[in-house]
RNA sequence: GCCCAAGUGGCGGAAUGGUAGACGCAGGGGAUUCAAAAUCCCCCGCCGCAAGGCGUGCCGGUUCGAGUCCGGCCUUGGGUACCA
């Protein structure tokens, strides 16, 4: 008998597939379209196991749905543009697209042998001009829209190197390479309108049923629409100009217990203020020296300066104020001014305690005691509270009711108004980088700031300076420092004009890239047929980590698109369902050496006694459950995987051991048992071909059983259950090999087991099927169907719990009556016993489930 | 700091509010074999001789019944707007 042989097989197949391009997506009027998506990988070199995994679960479901009669397009590309090729560059020569590039062939060659069911004829990379020209073209488009403009923002400034730095290159407050302290620089740059579209975004989430729930609560937080008061301090004495001091805060109940005003130290009047004192300068400068983004800004020790300015309290113009610059106050959210209520607030109690600035309470808890002095009174808005100094509304009232109490009495009495404001700010897309898709305009003396003509794209990124190479070891833009790149005629006037050096950011090229491969090749962003017949993407697959930003900032972009005219309405939430997937995780073996860790590979270290050692017998520290990470020498190659097991067994163990949405660890044994079971089921699949039994008295339990395995791999594979398929499929290979079945009924078991296989191990699926004479190809033959008939089972077993806990249990016919069960129950053995004669308090009998008496 | 998750045997994990531990790994026992590999069969949460008791990160609550629901913690992970 021959042997279970991947490497045999596994390319046979694949050049079958692609001989008779089973997984090309040719649009077609006649039949149902399902559109499969796995967030694209980033470039960086080889495929990792996490990418298997990926590209596995999508596979299932794009050759699952193929099975059930769906025209599947399953594509693939790479998200080539960004920071790892440029820091490649300079680290260590060469040109970042020649690294890109390169990395691209060995990623596609790597992933060609796993199997997936890919139309690698659309496949393309953000880094093609053909790409990156029409990203170029809708940008434009959105910015006549309205949907683009510039203003001032600040970025972490590299004083040494004269760069610009992502907040992952600051370390501590200081450059990653030069380490100087960083500063904050304010530049003017390109930004997306998408706070526009905060309420649609916030409000169309409700739409998204096939979303995580999880998903949707992080978006909506991070949007976060609130209600609020705005509303003026009126200064005394302040410089000219600054009479009012505009405040927006969400808690306008609170005001009888306000304590200070802060602005935060790029409010116009903490500048103004600054000029004529210098300690206050200097506070705000050390303030400014802080990285840009909030994390750091919110773990950062809370600090405020005392301005000596003081504001009148709107409710009472004796009632004064201090006016401090704080450190935690961001000035792009409200109005950049606050006041503090330290009574019910966690950081202002913090910066009142702090500066010895008085605590007075508003509200009071409804039952109990509550010392101010000694921490903040936060409850929930929805609970009720008893107010002891009331703006408006009942005195017992919650939070909620009191604020809009609030609101409207500070409109009744001309102070404030009611507003809702959204946390949600603009997208800032400019990069002061090379490698990213050139933003195309011009700016020309005489006309300004002027959009680069259509005729004119693509605006293609310089490969060389005059006939050499650009030299990426210099620090900083090098399209800025480019000696002709940036010359240009404006599109406008003819005049002789300069190029934008900015770049996109690359969120702009992961925000469109499902639309764009609906028609890849086009000469316009996308075309009306291909995206009405193909979009939307009916289920996205990714990481938790792209919740907010990557699936925000295209569903931005989808509705940007329609309004540009690039994608039709009922495109405008683009991924009709998400699910987000957990990582690959392997164990790190470590050791020390002077103190310092030392990092093994799997390969050095020997199992054994529940523990790890090395050749020379010393134990080694087993860190389960880690990231894989190059550093830590705990990486698993697939290519290595594919190697030794074939790509059957690595599809088959990444997506048996965890559920989809949790970490899987990939352990050594774990793969080597999922390639004795393929072993295995291949074995059973020949004796089952080569027997010779005739019907028999087991064929009917052999058959329910397969039914049964439908029912069950179906259900799993539809709600995301992959795991759980699997262990059905353990199962029901179980009961074939053991089944005394005649061998016609064991071929009808064996051929649906193969394709209830297939989606997940479809070499081993085709081979299976060919050797028990399946018609054509599995990856083309129907999905089976379970008969109902064959599922309905005519007893069932009921656990008796007597006060919660099983005491035994009762098998009776399925549609026994009620006091039938409840006779029984009470005659059962246990049941007598522990009541000893006395009547049961309650008898309850949840039919088909479980019996409890409570004694 | 803030937002969102997750935590169950030696390990990965299963379980519409209804028998906690499916399935797999590791471990133990047996069959087969001259022997081994491979394969096949059985056992396997903890304590206890047993009856029984205890068990789903911790503390409390709702319920006839809680891994599951509610409140409060702890730990780990993701995000925090220029990593992708």
């Amino acid at each position: 008998m021959q042997r279970y042989d991947p490497a045999l097989i596994e390319p046979k197949w694949q050049k079958v597939w692609d001989e008779a391009l089973t997984f090309k997506a040719i649009r077609s009027a006649d039949k149902p379209k399902y559109y499969v998506l796995e967030m694209f990988p980033y470039p960086s070199g080889r495929i990792h196991i996490g990418h298997v995994r990926n590209y596995t679960m999508g596979d299932v479901i794009a050759r699952y749905k193929k099975q059930n009669g769906f025209n599947v397009l399953h594509p693939m590309g790479f998200d080539a543009f960004g920071m790892p090729a440029e820091n490649a560059a300079m680290a260590s020569g060469g040109h970042p697209k020649d690294w890109t590039y390169s990395n691209i062939d060995t990623m596609v060659e790597q992933m060609k042998p796993l199997g997936f069911g890919l139309d690698w004829s659309r496949m393309f990379a953000t880094c093609d001009p053909e790409y990156y020209g029409q990203q170029q073209a809708l940008f434009l488009d959105m910015l006549q829209a309205g949907l683009v403009y510039r203003k001032n923002a600040v970025v972490n400034w590299d004083p040494v190197d004269m760069t610009v730095l992502a907040n992952e290159q600051v370390e501590n407050g200081r450059g990653w390479r030069s380490g100087a302290l960083v500063e904050r620089k304010e530049l003017t740059q390109w930004f997306f309108k998408i706070s526009d579209f905060s309420g649609e975004l916030l409000d169309a989430l409700d739409s998204l049923d096939d979303w995580p729930a999880k998903v949707k609560l992080m978006q909506a937080n991070w949007i976060g629409r609130s209600r609020g008061l705005q509303f003026a301090f009126s200064t005394i004495e302040a410089p000219e100009g600054f009479d009012r001091i505009e405040c927006y805060t969400t808690r306008p109940d609170t005001l009888l217990g306000a304590s200070f005003v802060g602005i935060s130290p790029d409010h116009p009047l903490a500048r103004a203020l600054e000029e004529e004192n210098a300690e206050l300068a200097a506070f705000n400068a050390d303030c400014r020296r802080m990285g840009t983004s909030e994390e750091e800004l919110e773990k950062a020790e809370k600090r405020g300066f005392d301005t000596g300015l003081r504001v009148r309290h709107p409710f009472d113009t004796a009632w004064e104020l201090p006016v401090y610059v704080a450190n935690f106050i961001l000035m792009d959210y409200g109005t950049g001014a606050i006041f503090g209520c330290p009574a019910h607030d966690a950081r202002d109690h913090e910066f009142a305690t702090k500066y010895g600035l008085p605590i007075v309470a508003t509200f009071t808890p409804l039952e109990g005691e509550h010392d101010i002095q000694a921490a903040p009174f936060v409850p929930m808005k929805s609970e009720k509270v008893r107010y002891t100094r009331l703006v408006a509304g009942e005195e017992e009232q919650t939070g909620d009711a009191a604020v809009e109490a609030a609101v409207a009495f500070c409109e009744a009495n001309g102070v404030g108004h009611g507003v809702t404001k959204y946390r949600l700010r603009d997208w800032g897309l400019s990069r002061q980088r090379y490698w990213g898709c050139p933003i195309p305009v011009v700016h020309c003396d005489t006309c300004g700031v002027v959009p680069e003509a259509k005729e004119n794209l693509p605006v293609l990124l310089p490969y060389d300076e005059g006939g050499t190479p650009i030299d990426f070891s210099i620090p900083g833009n090098p399209l800025d420092r480019h000696p002709t790149w940036r010359d240009c005629t404006c599109p406008t006037c003819g005049a002789a004009a300069r190029r934008e050096t900015d770049t996109m950011d690359t969120f702009v090229d992961s925000s469109w890239y499902f639309a764009r491969f609906t028609a890849p090749d086009a000469d316009t962003p996308t075309v009306a047929e291909d995206a009405a017949y193909w979009m939307n993407v009916d289920q996205y697959i990714g990481g938790i980590e792209h919740a907010i930003l990557h699936l925000l900032y295209s569903r931005f972009f989808a509705r940007a698109m329609n309004i540009t005219g690039h994608l039709p309405e009922q495109c405008r939430e683009p991924f009709n369902a998400l699910f987000t997937q957990g990582m690959v995780t392997h164990a790190i073996y470590k050791t020390e050496k002077d103190g310092r860790p030392v990092y093994h590979y799997p390969e050095e270290v020997e199992l054994r006694d529940g523990g790890a050692f090395l050749a020379d017998g010393r134990a080694v520290e087993i860190i389960p459950s880690a990231k894989m990470s190059k550093s830590k020498n705990n990486v698993v190659d697939p290519v290595a995987i594919i190697g030794q097991y074939g790509a059957d067994t690595a599809r088959w163990f990444v997506l048996s051991d965890s559920p989809p949405e949790r970490d899987v660890e990939w352990t050594a044994a774990g793969a080597e048992a999922a390639h004795r079971h393929l072993a295995r089921v291949w074995r059973i699949a020949a004796e089952v071909v080569a027997a010779d039994a005739p019907a028999s008295a087991e064929d009917e339990a052999l058959l329910r059983e397969m039914h049964k395995a439908i029912h069950d791999v179906t259900l799993g594979v539809e709600s995301f259950g992959f795991n759980a398929a699997i262990a059905k499929l353990y199962g029901f290979t179980n009961t074939l090999s053991k089944s005394q079945a005649g061998s016609g009924a064991k071929r009808q078991a064996a051929r649906v087991l193969a394709q209830l296989m297939s989606p997940m191990t479809p070499h081993l699926a085709e081979e299976l099927w060919q050797m028990l004479g399946g018609e054509g190809l599995i990856a083309n033959a129907d999905w089976p169907k379970a008969d109902p008939a064959m599922l309905v089972e005519d007893t069932v077993t009921l656990p008796i719990q007597v006060n919660g806990k099983r005491r035994g249990e009762l098998t009776v016919p399925k549609d026994m009556a009620k006091e039938e069960i409840e006779k029984l129950v009470l005659a059962h053995e246990a049941v007598v016993r522990t009541l000893d004669g006395a009547a049961p308090k309650k008898l309850i009998v949840v039919p088909g489930r479980i019996v409890n008496v409570v004694a």
